[in-house]
DNA sequence: TATTGTTATACTCTATAACTATA
DNA sequence: TATAGTTATAGAGTATAACAATA
């Protein structure tokens, strides 16, 4: 098993190919929301902000997205200044931001959902939507324990 | 298609879940190699030197790695300057440097790829071998216009 | 003219530690 | 004592532009 692995090629290697195919998405999907004023990370912010109707946590977010909290903080403050999410103190936890998406910030997630979509679709061009549904099933599992 | 792309869920976004998934296998990963003195991009051009036993040009580590070829200056710099790789001049092109591992490069990547592999195995536990050979065909298929 | 490698620069992302206010 | 958010800092990764040597 360990053998296996050791003489394995790099271009067979299931981290390599990830990193890689994460790349080219991250990269594709940034210039296409640029002329929307996002990067990927915010786009992200603002489409989780959007889903939940009472808003995210920033705890909640760091904890979904992957990241430290205090990198959320920055993230939300940008989007904050730029009017597309508001902090709202928690009924119930003074310590809690409950991060929401405004109206305009919705608008822009619409529209810059399609530029990404788009993009995705580009660099997935070569795969059938029954191999993007397996993909995205293999993924999810793989993403599953990390929350 | 785009009305459906719009309303999914970002937890069910493949680029958002790729670039997930990639960023588990690259922390564990780096530290899983920081022990042999490496990381991952280092762990990769150190790998792609010792495959090809005429070695390979800052330029083919450039476009294998989906990196721009400056950075590739400074990965070789850092593994030559460890004892790891050389850079040899081509017999048929002068402006072409061919990076080639050293004997010491070989063990160390040897240990390292068992590191890396370790790694690996653990943030794909989840998945049995199968899927994760259908991961690793879905990923180079997604992969292989870029070269 | 085009390509290989290099230097330089700026920006983004990642990783930590420490602090505050609340629980 | 633990948790949510914040601030600060350093290091790694990414993106460009410009240049010298060579093809």
């Amino acid at each position: 098993m360990m053998e296996v692995a050791m003489h394995q090629h790099l271009s067979t290697d299931v981290g390599f190919l990830l990193s890689r195919a994460s790349g080219l998405v991250v990269r594709a999907t940034n210039a296409a929301l640029a002329e929307h004023g996002l990067r990927v990370r915010q786009y992200s912010v603002l489409t989780l902000a959007g889903e939940a109707e009472r808003g995210v946590s920033q705890r909640e977010l760091a904890t979904l997205l992957g990241l430290d909290p205090s990198q959320v903080v920055l993230l939300v403050d940008e989007l904050a200044a730029a009017g597309l999410v508001e902090r709202r103190p928690s009924a119930t936890d003074r310590r809690t931001n409950l991060v929401v998406a405004t109206g305009r910030g919705r608008d822009v997630q619409e529209r810059a959902a399609l530029a990404a979509a788009d993009a995705l679709a580009g660099t997935l061009s070569r795969l059938d939507p029954a191999q993007c549904d397996l993909l995205r099933t293999l993924l999810a599992e793989v993403v599953a324990p990390a929350g």
